[in-house]
This record gives structure tokens, C-alpha cells and sequence, in this order.
DNA sequence: TGCCGTCATTTGTATGATTTATTAAATCCA
DNA sequence: TGGATTTAATAAATCATACAAATGACGGCA
């Protein structure tokens, strides 16, 4: 037995280590504007002292932070921060740290947008694909909304059950777009404090869904997630309005697709 | 004038430095299968004699390997192999590594499988959203496969018109699983070696597509980017029929998700 | 003006010393 | 003997320092 025994379920290495500190502090400060795109950071003396930590340290971070596509570095120049064009968008530490600093509207509106086009497909795939194993792990996740007492059960619960469906599919590339919708649900936790029974009104979408992909019925499923994500976005739109004033009127992504109700 | 000149466009920062080549060798070697998956590596010491590295040149390589959930670290343990479930799969790294090591058949229908699922709705989004520099970019990159004299040109110019209307959305969520797209079309010329005549046969299909986003048909958009793909897909299963025998009959993600002619 | 070599600055690489984290063995008590 | 506790061994983590390489800027020179 030589494979190490507890392995960290998190995708995110989290700033265990002091590199780890490092990269989540630079990468907030870079994906949060503190560094403007195009713009030389401090150099590797400077930037050390203000972090108090060893050349060795900065550098690994900053090596992690060029293979996420923020920064980029050469001799006798510098190290700059790359185009936002540039950046992995869906690395999960980036999209974390995009949704630490201000989640503007138009950012959860790129997240719904995405969420739309992934997950009625998603359900449909999995209702197609699905083993026994990964509907029970669907159904527990069901199981624990059904019975989350606060709002941070439920988001935990929510998420579980839309990643199982992502895990159904059997296709690993849609695996990892599990962090978009965790990514969603936290900014739209932020915009929406939501109360404590309000949050089972969302049940029956999701029951449908299941019971869709239970009966291996992927037409089903795949509309009614479109109809729950069509549902989460008036939810969202409402609350906006009553925050922010009216909302502009933006054509949902299901419309454009021609899945919604 | 501070802000560097010249930024390096591609998305993966190739092998120029040292420990770049080392995170790029160790890449392979873990995504090929050389380490499986739960498996300790060797130690520093041993890692840094294999690969005639010095120690920061090596740690640095594993920090960036880490970084997209390849490896893990703890003192007293070692680094081992991460189960693949970890693994950032959308990665562009990660994604040409899985590519240059066996593109099994599976592993093509998984990102045929995503494209189904991704550039119909791109399209659509596209025809909606798109500003007339993006549509300018597209129809360049409509002109550059028209005149495409050889496979490699073409594979190029084909990776640019998909790209541009990934762009074209407006959502930058988007913009990345363009890489999905380049390892698709790496690997299906890897598969169907096409010959010189053959792969302007396609051009229709995206000239249609490209009509539509100029017209902001997003419906028309849609249906026709999931008719070339399904076209792309017959093409697929036949050159594989030729060389592997008969292809087992797979339902194509076109018709579960009731996009397909 | 335009070319070319030199120099200064910044990252890149290497190495040794020290610290910390973690496991496994060893030890100490009931 | 059994369980908890302490100790030791080991590998990565961190730090500090030295040197190498790359490259943009400057100045000399034709």
C-alpha cells in the first residue's frame, strides 16, 4: 500500500502552503484590477519585501499564476499581467477570484448565459448515460435540499446536485464546469440574500428534473432544466429589481435557443 | 510607455525556459499514463538526477502541475498522481497532453460530444451579439480557408472561424473551450488523414453558418452549426470505418439534444 | 543618421542550509 | 497486553545566496 490515503477533494489547493498565500494574494490583486492589464508588476526584490516572503516563494507563485494565463514574465522586463483575453476563464481558482470582487451584473449574466448552455444538455446526456451508482449519488443530492435547514445547506446540497448531473454524463470535460455553476450560485447568494423558506420554492423544478433523468427520459430532462434555469433567472431578475430599480430587459440564452417554456 | 510591446498570443507557454520543458515533460508523463493515478513520484533528489534539473527548476514545474490538479504534495509523503476525476480537463495544457497520448475513439466522441453541445449555442449567440469588428474577423477567417492550399492551412484557418465566433458571443466564459475545438481538429487529422481535394467539402456548410450570424439569424445560426457538426461527425464515423472496421453505433449528441436535421 | 558594441537590470537557474509537516516506530504508562 | 504518548526519521517547504542568461537602453563611432 503505497497511495497516499486521504486525498483533498477540493479542486482549489487551497493557501495551505505559503506559496499557495502568495498566489491567492496576487491573483485576487491581478483579477481584481489592483495590477491593470499590460501593466508591470513591482519587480521580484520590491514584491517579495511587500509580501514578506522569500524570493523561492514569490517565484512559484508567480509561475502558477503564468500557467493560469495572468501573468507572463521575461528577462530585463518584467513581469506584466497578461490581456484579460488571455486569462483561463475557467480554472477554478480564476472564476473564485473573479466572483471575490465584485460580481457585477453583466459577469452573473455571463454565468447564467453558460449555465443555459450547458445543463439542459447535461441532463439530457446524463438521463442517456447515467449508471445505477451515479443516480443514487443524484438522489442523494436531491435528498440533502430537500431536508438543508439554512441557506448554506442548501446552496452545498444545490450544488452537489448539479454536479452529479455534470458527473452522469460520463463525459470528464464537462466535469470541471461544475465550478461555473458553484461560481453562479455564490454570486447570486450575494446579490439575493435569500430567506429561510424561500429557497424550497426551487424543490419541484428540480424534482422534475430528477424524475426526468431517473426514467432515462433525455427530451424531459433537458427541458425541464431549461425550465429551472429559466425559473432561477426570473428569481434573479426579481430580486434585482427590487435592489437595483428595474432591470434591463435582456433576452434569455434560453430564448435564443429556442428551449425555454 | 512602461507596458511591455510584444505578448506572446498563444495560450499555452510553451517549453522556452527550463523548468517550462520540465513542466511540459512531467505533463505528458502523468497525463500519458507513465505515473498512474494515485502513484508517488519519485523524490526531488532522484526527479532532479532523471531530469538534469535543479531543484528549483523541478519544484517550480510541479507547483504549475499542481496548479491545474495534476499533482499533490505534502512533506514527509512525496507527490503523487491525482485521480483523473481532479484533473482541469479544460486546461489547454492538459487538454494538447491528453491529445498527443492516444486519442482513443472515446475520447474524440467526448469532445465531438462537447462541441455538439458548445458551438450550436455559440453560433446563436454569436448572430445576436456580435459587433461588425467580430463579423470582420470571422468572414477573414472564412476567406483564409477558402484559400487554404494544404491541410495544415486549413486546419488553421477552421480553428480561427470557430474561435472568432466564440469570440463573437461577447461571453468570455466562452472564449476558452476554443481549445476544446483546436484538440478536436488536432485529433480528427490524426484520425482521417484528409487528402488534398478532400477537406474543401466542408466549406458550404461553414459558409452557411457564416451567413446566418451576418443576417443575426441566431435560430438559423444555431440549426446550421449543428448540421455541419453533424455533418463533421458522419465524416468522422466513416474514415473510421475504414480503418478501425465498422464503428459501433453511437447516438450523436445532436439527436439527444433535438438539434440535429 | 544609422549601425554596433557595451552595460545595467531583471528574471532564470543552481545549490546548500534550515524549518516544518507528517508518518511510523518506539516508548511509556495503566 | 493495549492504548495513548513521545520520539525519530523523512520528504517537502522555505529561506538565503550566488551566478548565468537575456534584453532593452545608452553611447560611441563611422
Amino acid at each position: 500500500m503505497r497511495s497516499p490515503s486521504n486525498q483533498s477533494v477540493s479542486a482549489t489547493y487551497s493557501g495551505r502552503n505559503l506559496h499557495g498565500q502568495v498566489v491567492k494574494s496576487l491573483g485576487h490583486g491581478v483579477v481584481g484590477g489592483a495590477y491593470p492589464a499590460g501593466e508591470l508588476l513591482p519587480n521580484e526584490e520590491v514584491l517579495c519585501r511587500t509580501l514578506d516572503v522569500s524570493r523561492t516563494a514569490l517565484r512559484e507563485a508567480i509561475k502558477v499564476l503564468a500557467a493560469k494565463g495572468l501573468l507572463e514574465s521575461r528577462p530585463r522586463v518584467g513581469t506584466w499581467v497578461r490581456p484579460q483575453a488571455s486569462w483561463n476563464m475557467l480554472d477554478p481558482d480564476v472564476l473564485s477570484w473573479r466572483c471575490a470582487t465584485g460580481p457585477d451584473a453583466q459577469f452573473l449574466r455571463h454565468l447564467t448565459e453558460m449555465r443555459e448552455i450547458i445543463e439542459p444538455a447535461a441532463a439530457a446526456l446524463a438521463a442517456r448515460s447515467r449508471n445505477p451508482d451515479q443516480l443514487a449519488v443524484l438522489e442523494d443530492a436531491f435528498q440533502a435540499m430537500e431536508s438543508a435547514r439554512n441557506v448554506n445547506e442548501w446552496v452545498e446540497a444545490d450544488l452537489a446536485f448539479h454536479s452529479a448531473i455534470l458527473q452522469a454524463t460520463n463525459n470528464p470535460l464537462l466535469v470541471p464546469l461544475a465550478a461555473i455553476i458553484g461560481s453562479a450560485l455564490e454570486a447570486l447568494l450575494g446579490i439575493s440574500a435569500r430567506k429561510a423558506g424561500d429557497f424550497h420554492d426551487a424543490l419541484p423544478d428540480h424534482r422534475k428534473v430528477l424524475d426526468a433523468i431517473r426514467a432515462g427520459d433525455a427530451q424531459r430532462a433537458l427541458h425541464r432544466m431549461a425550465v429551472m434555469l429559466s425559473d432561477t433567472r426570473d428569481l434573479m431578475q426579481r430580486s434585482a429589481m427590487l435592489s437595483d430599480g428595474p432591470a434591463d430587459a435582456v433576452p434569455t440564452a434560453g430564448h435564443v435557443l429556442g428551449t425555454a417554456v
